[in-house]
DNA sequence: GATATCAACGAAAACGTTTTCGAATTTCAT
DNA sequence: ATGAAATTCGAAAACGTTTTCGTTGATATC
């Protein structure tokens, strides 16, 4: 019944615990004799090593934690996927949190890991923190910490990222390319540093382009739960304001799907009479009708990559190096589909 | 730098480490003085137990393992998220693993969380799971085990999940109350018992309706990544080996969309044509063109409901009760959209 | 035959808690 | 003052590993 220990195993030998610890994990010093009788008998009598114990005296866990903003996400569950197959692959566990948008909660679940002493932590930034001081708590207790896709600038760790302004840039253009003269901007939340660059984008690509930025045509959405409501929302408040629009760059897929979905009620042709750029490349996005165009963003490469980075500062903190911190930008891609010219 | 410990906050002030963790835990024994003063300095100093050694004490980690057969999936990633919340609830971490549909990685995995000593295991079984020792390990060390959705009839062992059955003559009896007239039935790999209940409850309503079951309209999709693609190589083959059939009944969403797209680019037209059913209402079903009839498989609830029924089994074991096993049958709901008439 | 070398093993400390049990001190009634 | 009872604390064991540092024989070297 109770888990097999290796006082046990060295009773049975009538040998001691140090023999049988240093047997099982192949030590020199143990002859083959021993080795071969002890790990026998660890296998028949089917020994598991106990986690606790060797957590306590090697003060690692093989365990990582992240925490995300939303589960239930197309870009975000790819890049769990990535994290957990990489993780999975240098032999560490991960334990995940959703922070739901949400700071206060983000707070508690960091000290939560930090408790639980894991021996790093990914997190990608809920729309609401503005405040970084649990971070650099993670930082001080110098445990490793990489950010990915929805970073802080301003905090000293690895990051993991993609371009957001030059893709925001891109889908602007490909959206004037195609003969937009008045493009709107439906926009994320107003703290993250993601929606910030996307519009910078959009901008950048008017300017360049000599079209005036207007910002009564940008709309600002929270993309949480509500982000398809709020596409429609827009869309049917846009038809209403500034009927002129005939392009759109989207801050993100679901919204954007919200919105073709309130153009086709209304009889709005796409993209005959308006043009759609979305973000991020949700696969319900290649099934709508029309599909839509939009930056492909590479979820499940941003989790193997941030992971990976997180690994490499494990061991650099194991071999008591200096940590040393990266920013990685990964590739987007412009995907044209039926939404755009 | 280092973590600081009770021996630490006991030498600072000259008590001894007993009280100092007495004081912290509010035993009865320590005056009110003493905590007080325990407590500050412990505030002020950050002092965070150390998890290894409560473990190892304790012998409980309050961390869960999770073994489900795909993350990026809209049902699971609901699955998940109600497990997690329900968790934090009541304090409670969860290590996630993905099977991948592969029973050898099933089962490493569960090794694996064994190994991790986490006090208890939630699983949605692998497609290509027959065989179920590495299940019955785990029964063996009387750890809590409970399985949902995909599960084995056979293991002893507490189950959460729908009536596929009742829910798969719903659908079917949908189609036949709608006019359909020959319907035929996309159903999922061999194994799994929810594609076996599903394609057996649309057996059942055909006998019931005095229809009569023609196996050569039963296509077999594994649902694996390919689902989609599946979904459209079923429909051009439907459209070419038995163009009388009217309705599908399909084992699950994703393929149905790869249906749908098959059918509108062939000129099909839905449901005019052809009445189609899938099933787990995934967001996308309700934003595609036609909009898919479906049933709703409540994924949050699931999980919700599986972790507090592995919850009530950890508390039983802790205070050396016998565990209970349970069956917990969740409600589906026919969701009815453009696909049907 | 004395010394050095080597192979094979074990004793013991350490990791940081929790909890039992007893000791010391104080309070209170008599 | 005496004893009983309550209050407050601490010593020590235990959880199961890992690892350092010895110890013991045996073998090799001169």
């Amino acid at each position: 019944m109770k888990p097999v220990t290796l006082k046990q195993i060295a009773e049975q030998l009538n040998i001691s615990v140090t023999t049988v610890s240093k047997a099982l994990k192949d030590y020199p010093d143990i002859s083959k004799k021993t080795k071969a009788m002890v790990k026998e008998l660890a296998k028949t009598l089917n020994y598991k090593p106990n986690a606790f114990a060797v957590n306590l005296r090697t003060k690692e866990s093989k365990t990582v934690g992240l925490i995300i903003p939303e589960i239930v996400h197309h870009f975000f569950s790819n890049v769990i996927k990535g994290i957990i197959a990489q993780a999975e692959k240098k032999g560490y566990l991960v334990i995940i949190l959703q922070s739901n948008e949400s700071y206060e909660l983000e707070k508690k679940q960091i000290d939560l890991l930090l408790r639980q002493r894991v021996d790093g932590i990914l997190i990608s930034l809920a729309n609401g923190s503005a405040e970084f001081h649990h971070l650099n708590e993670v930082m001080a207790q110098d445990k490793p910490l990489v950010m990915f896709d929805k970073i802080a600038k301003i905090v000293q760790c690895s990051k993991v990222i993609i371009d957001d302004r030059k893709a925001g840039y891109a889908a602007t253009q490909h959206l004037i390319d195609t003969g937009c003269k008045r493009i709107a901007h439906f926009r994320g939340a107003l703290l993250p540093q993601n929606s910030i660059d996307r519009f910078l984008g959009y901008k950048k690509a008017l300017l360049d382009n000599n079209m005036p930025y207007d910002p009564s045509i940008v709309y600002i959405c929270q993309c949480g739960d509500r982000s398809f409501e709020e596409g429609r929302e827009n869309a049917k408040q846009l038809l209403m304001d500034h009927d002129d629009v005939d392009g759109i760059f989207i801050n993100t897929d679901l919204v954007a799907i919200g919105a073709i979905t309130e153009f086709n009620e209304q009889g709005v042709k796409i993209p005959e009479d308006i043009s759609i750029v979305g973000f991020s490349n949700w696969f319900m996005s290649s099934v709508i009708s029309p599909s839509l165009t939009t930056i492909d963003q590479p979820g499940y490469e941003m989790g193997k990559t941030a992971f990976k980075q997180l690994y490499k500062e494990i061991q650099q903190k194991k071999k008591n190096k200096a940590i040393t911190h990266k920013q990685i930008v990964l590739d987007t891609a412009l995907v044209k589909r039926a939404s755009t010219k």
